[in-house]
DNA sequence: TGTAATGTTGAAAACTAATATCAAAATGCA
DNA sequence: TGCATTTTGATATTAGTTTTCAACATTACA
């Protein structure tokens, strides 16, 4: 959590912006949530600590925490954008249950680096990548 | 062409659903334009060759596409559904431009078989899957 | 510490992609 | 051909997201 605020103090300061009680409160309740969260469910736990934010600037702090490498968006086919933490050293991936739509979440390195050999036979440079692998989990076959 | 004609037919004639000229040219136009199309873009296409036809109907048949497995939906994060033609024997995934937004598609049968471990391993069926790499191209480093 | 300049906010309006509605038209079986 | 049923195009509607704008908060600086 210090590490995010810190990032987020850091990029406000550079960027000629301004600290508010707002971000710090959404970044709070982003990170202590956890998870893949939409803006209008992170909007609900937030106004339950600050009545008064409105959903708008959830929106706006959820872009910005996107702009310095502190949250992905994600689509997982509902038709609305969910947001997670980047965590520094680890990268994650999803299985995603067409059936329960339920997420389990994975790392493999050796596909990171199989994905590193692809990136260098075309010349491309990798900042990021999204793995989603759709089928049935272990409950529902 | 004629394979994915032939499957649209079958799905057709299996779900007491009815055959029309607007499936059909849809389908064609799909097909002749290949890549990453929107439903925007397609509907654009479409009444070139016939102006009659209604964006709704695009929508539907794109969905219909998905249905019988000739088409897949792909989100880039730009707020748009995108479609593509499902290849029979081989999958491909993409590596996408942050800059210019052009997409590369690859294949590496070595990624798909590491995926087959992690689904094995959470006993999980696999479907589908989806991978996309962001990043720089080799003309926007 | 007060003040001015500037950025941020909340509420509401606007926008956009996608879906639903519905009467008219097309399809295909008998 | 006649008829039940599906499909269509136009339009309205929905839902997520972004924009607008006046009021407010923050920061730098005197």
């Amino acid at each position: 959590m210090e590490r995010e605020k810190e990032i987020l103090r850091n990029h406000i300061a550079h960027h000629n912006m301004k600290q508010t009680r707002q971000r710090e409160l959404i970044l709070e309740t982003f990170i202590k949530i956890g998870g893949h969260v939409s803006a209008e469910e992170l909007y609900h736990k937030v106004i339950k600590r600050d009545p008064t934010i409105g959903l708008a600037t959830v929106y706006r702090t959820l872009s910005l925490l996107c702009q310095c490498g502190i949250a992905q968006q994600r689509e997982f086919g509902e038709g609305r954008t969910r947001f997670e933490i980047v965590h520094e050293y680890q990268h994650h991936d999803h299985l995603i249950c067409n059936k329960c739509g339920k997420i389990i979440e994975f790392e493999n390195c050796n596909i990171e680096r199989m994905q590193e050999k692809v990136a260098k036979d075309n010349n491309f440079t990798i900042y990021s990548h999204k793995l989603e692998i759709y089928g049935l989990c272990s409950g529902c076959k």
